[in-house]
Parts: structure tokens; sequence; C-alpha cells
DNA sequence: TTGTATATTAAAGCCCGCTTAACTATTAAG
DNA sequence: CTTAATAGTTAAGCGGGCTTTAATATACAA
């Protein structure tokens, strides 16, 4: 069961603390606003989507059409989303953020990333330079890795 | 808006596409094995705990007494926390988790983790050896930077 | 003993998220 | 044109998570 590759550990262990940090921030804040994860999951895919319609949402989200549909009509009486014909297949629905859901969202970023300020103040300018070139190769990486798994597993790209 | 600090947007940058792919993971994992965000929160901030009454839950949850008294009721009907009476004060019960809970909890932080698996591979001999040392440096001080909350704002501790 | 504070439980009711099944509307294929 | 396939909505129903209100049990203090 316990890790024998040093690397590993300590990779693994740098991102339980930092999640923890950042969920303590971005649930609480969710909760202050009364939205649900489902919610906050869905207006996260939709600021990286820009737009989506109904089903790809549901496959986002892992429910069925139906599901995604009543959530996405509370969004809309919420004045969170736009939810519009599709010009191109009047079947389908475009949806949108508003910019009511945006501001929504960049506070959640912020509150998800609040501790991230009260953590670099504990570093010296020398340290700075030192973390910030590991920083870099760290998220590269990272979005190579999110590259090839958007590939392999086309849904369920989670947002939050 | 938009920041100044470099170090300070590549930390941001870092938490964001870290937390993309751990919640991925987490939720996943929740919604297969079928349990709520409260009910994962929950049995996180017992293994952190060891045990906690009640009312310590319902504080760290941000509900009421009423509320985390039938979240946990659910808890111990599938098995995954023991609620007993604190023999110091019979006024209160001791919460602790199961060994079946204790299990369902790694398997969540290895769903959450299982993306760094993937991560380090990336990652040449000498880039290890290059990026040990900042892990551990962000490690520890992000170790202090919870110690620092957790006095000024004890309550909402959020271990997910 | 009699309050008073603390902690847990029970009951009623609400909203949310999810499912299945049935339905409408549009587009594509024969 | 008829028939399917696709996209989305609606309705009914279940259970979870929450609240408020009220009831209960224990501990401690005057």
């Amino acid at each position: 069961m316990t890790n024998s590759d040093p690397f590993l550990s300590e990779m693994q262990e740098w991102v339980e603390v930092s999640m923890r940090h950042s969920m303590h921030g971005l649930i609480r804040h969710s909760k202050e606003k009364g939205f649900s994860m489902t919610q906050v999951s869905a207006l996260f895919f939709l600021r990286r989507k820009s737009s989506c319609g109904v089903g790809k949402m549901a496959k986002h989200l892992g429910v069925t059409n139906a599901a995604a549909s009543q959530m996405l009509e509370r969004l809309v009486e919420q004045g969170l989303i736009l939810r519009s014909e599709d010009p191109n297949d009047r079947r389908g629905k475009q949806i949108v953020l508003t910019d009511k859901g945006i501001n929504l969202i960049k506070k959640g970023i912020q509150a998800r990333q609040s501790w991230v300020a009260d953590l670099i103040v504990l570093f010296t300018p020398e340290q700075r330079e030192h973390i910030r070139p590991v920083l870099k190769i760290l998220i590269e990486k990272t979005k190579q890795l999110g590259f090839i798994h958007g590939q392999g597993c086309p849904h369920y790209k989670s947002d939050i």
C-alpha cells in the first residue's frame, strides 16, 4: 500500500495540501452563494467551452439529458446562463454564460485561490526565483497530461 | 483585475490545473460509489480528527446539528462510521471511522491522486531531483499556513 | 433542588438532483 | 412522403440534504 517512490509521495502530498486549501475556499464560497457543486461544475464547464448544448453538458456532468435540462432551467431562472435556439440546427440549444454567470465564476476562482496569496508571502525573493522554473515545468507537463487524457477519455472532463 | 506578480500568477495557474485533475478523480469516484460531497467531506474530516462529536461535525460542515445528526445516521447505516457514547461526557457521542469507512477514504484519495502517477513519468530523473527540494519547501510552507489559519479560524477546516 | 447550558434526536416540510418514460420538434435517409 | 434518428423538454416519483421547531437527556452551578 505504501509508496516506495519518494518523488511520487512528495507530489501526492503537495497535491493533498494544496487541494485542502483550494476546496476550503471553493466549498465555502459556493455554500454562501447557495450553489450546488453540480451547478458550479456546469458553470466552470461553460467557461471553458464558451458555449455548448444540453447533451454535451449532460455528458460532462455524467447525468441524463433530462437532469441536465432541469438543472440548466434553474440556472436560466437565476440569470446565470442564456439558453437560445441553435441557428444551425433548430433541434438544439446554445447555452452561454451571462455576465452575471461570468462574475460568479470569477468570484469562485478567487475564493479557491485566496490561500495562495497568503502562501507566497512566506517565501523570500531568493526562494521565489528558485520555485518559479519548477512551477513552470509542473504546469506545462500537467497541461500535456490533460491533453492526452482529453483524447483517450473525451467524456467527463471536470472543470472544478 | 489582472495580476502583476508573475510568481502569484504561476502559483494560481498551478492550483487551477492540479485542481481540475484532482476533482475529476474525486467527483467521479464519489459518484460511482453513490456518496454525496457532504458525506465525503464528513469522512475526510473524521480521518483527520480521529474522532469527534456531532456538534463539531456540524460546525465543520457549516450546517445545523440536526442536519449533521441525520447525515451521520446514514453513514452509520452504511457501516462507514461508529457512533457511541462519550464516556467522559455522557451527553455527547463519539464518532469514529470503521475499517470500511477508512478503506473508502483511501480509495477516494487514490482516485484524487491517480493523475499524479501519470504526471511524474513525464519527468526525467534530472528534472525530478530538481523538483523535489522545491516540493518540500512548498509543502512545508503550505502546512504552516494551514496551522495559522487553524488558529484564527477554528471552524470550517475543509478536508476535501 | 432548580435552573441553565450543552448536545442529541424527532418530525414536518421544502428544494434539489436524479431517474425513467412519454412527448414535441427538427433533421436526415429510404 | 414516410420513417428514423436526434435534441430537448416535461411529468411523476424517489431520496438526499437542509431548515425550523420541539422534545429529550446530561452536566454543572446557585
